[in-house]
DNA sequence: GCAATAGTGTCTTTGAGACACTATGGG
DNA sequence: CCCATAGTGTCTCAAAGACACTATTGC
């Protein structure tokens, strides 16, 4: 189920405790692109390693409370996102390889709506938005078992999209039809390095516009200018404020085969 | 997103400890009906009431190998899932009302296929399969919030069904189309108290041989008597023993609204 | 033969995907 | 005018749901 590399020494060693952390993927959207939170750690183990947001939690303390605390202290008070949830629990004894502690992460996908640039707090040497695709090709590894992490968030994250209404989180305010269609590209797509791909706007209006209950509705007498045609403006249905943008929709969002997603001419 | 009943007296308590512990939903299909192993409490909190097998998790064991020891010590060796899966953490600092420790436990979801009477173990007065729907509707109260955990313990595998080849996990060995058909209705149905319901034999036939890739496979030259003209025997297919039963379908196994699951005529 | 269960064929409706077409802004 | 983006209409195909029908056993 995940990755159980053991740690070394068995009876003889000296007892380790066990603690209990919270880790946290912050997710977010910019320049049609999935974006992942990375801090650069400052603190003992893994230094100057990327990594998750995270820390231990507090004894009475929420595990929830303990997530927006380390976001705030190890990424700067900018953060302030829209949605959260838990995710897997990750308990392989030897996935933390400090001496004192065996530490079982309890783990969190955030929706973070406006990607403004982070400041590293306390306890973090910088913060930085990372590709989605670099983190899951390798290209930038992180400490411990956090790969392994932000692969279960993201998968995660596009079986969400299909089934709930949790693309609206990636808005604070209004929006266009184009931007959100752009969400659901960005955490759908293969894009990255190879280019953009694009959903059929015309196919994807007709999806939206028929769901019941509806995941969005009218902002009246408002506009977009695009460049073009100004665009309608859209916001989080009331359906989908009071329920949750988590509960499951009746029919999904039609999520295109890889092999169906047409490249973007240009 | 859990409840969250808060711990009387704060700062001026003695300190609790963090403690982190596995609880198990053991679910089978007996009878036309899903079914959760439950264990009467013999230990020194709760006692009597009905719970889940659970217990602490040591300090150098994973988190799985854990809830496989509790299920045996709490319920008997006869327990022998053929699937074990994580389900969230439960963690909300009021939900164990120890002075001593504060309790954060990790959910596990297990089916077991063939639901012999289960003997209770040591730490356990009794163990008894007891019928999903009667826990839901609350008729049987559980200790601590194992309430909410067997629900989103049959969120989820009403959602598996959909989406994966876990159906096939209730069985050990060979079975026919009736009694995997039977399983589907026994997860999705309201059956219990009102009556049974089922779905459409023929369109669920087409559904199951329609799949790519398949997750049965026929067993041939293997016939079940069943009072009529005898049955086909399927397994799981070698797709699925490979991949594992939890791996996402292409397309999904129609599950009907509640409103067009048609009553059973007899 | 009849009852009971297994399994096939086919019609209808719905919705996904493709894509031609129209609409409305800015230069 | 042209360009760019927004948005509509319509055709085709695949799959879900309903259900009539045939098949193979035991009595």
């Amino acid at each position: 189920m995940e990755s159980s590399k053991r740690r070394a020494g068995g009876a003889g060693t000296k007892a380790r405790r066990l603690a209990l952390a919270v880790d946290v993927v912050v997710l977010t959207a910019r320049d049609a692109q999935l974006r992942v939170l990375l801090i650069r750690r400052g603190s003992r183990h893994h230094t100057d390693e990327w990594a998750l947001p995270g820390g231990f939690v507090g004894a009475e303390e929420s595990l929830e409370a303990a997530a927006e605390r380390e976001l705030h202290k190890e990424a700067g008070l900018a953060l302030d996102p829209t949605h959260m949830e838990q995710l897997p629990t990750y308990g392989a004894p030897g996935r933390d390889d400090r001496a004192d502690r065996r530490v079982v992460s309890v783990a969190y996908l955030a929706i973070q709506p406006d990607a403004t640039e982070p400041a590293a707090g306390t306890d973090a040497a910088a913060a930085r938005w990372d590709l989605a695709n670099a983190i899951l090709s390798h290209s930038t590894p992180l400490a411990f078992d956090h790969t392994d992490i932000v692969r279960d968030a993201v998968d995660r994250l596009r079986h969400e999209l299909e089934h709930t209404a949790l693309a609206t989180a990636f808005f604070r305010d209004a929006f266009t039809e184009a931007q959100l269609r752009s969400v659901y590209e960005a955490v759908w797509g293969f894009g990255g390095d190879v280019g953009q791909f694009g959903l059929d706007a015309p196919n994807f209006h007709r999806s939206l516009t028929t769901l019941s209950p509806p995941i969005v509705e009218l902002v009246p007498d408002a506009q977009a200018a695009t460049g073009g045609r100004p665009a309608a403006l859209y916001r989080q249905s009331d359906y989908v404020r009071e329920g949750g943008a988590a509960a499951r929709l009746e029919r999904p969002i039609p999520r295109p085969k890889s092999a169906a997603i047409k490249r973007r001419v240009h």
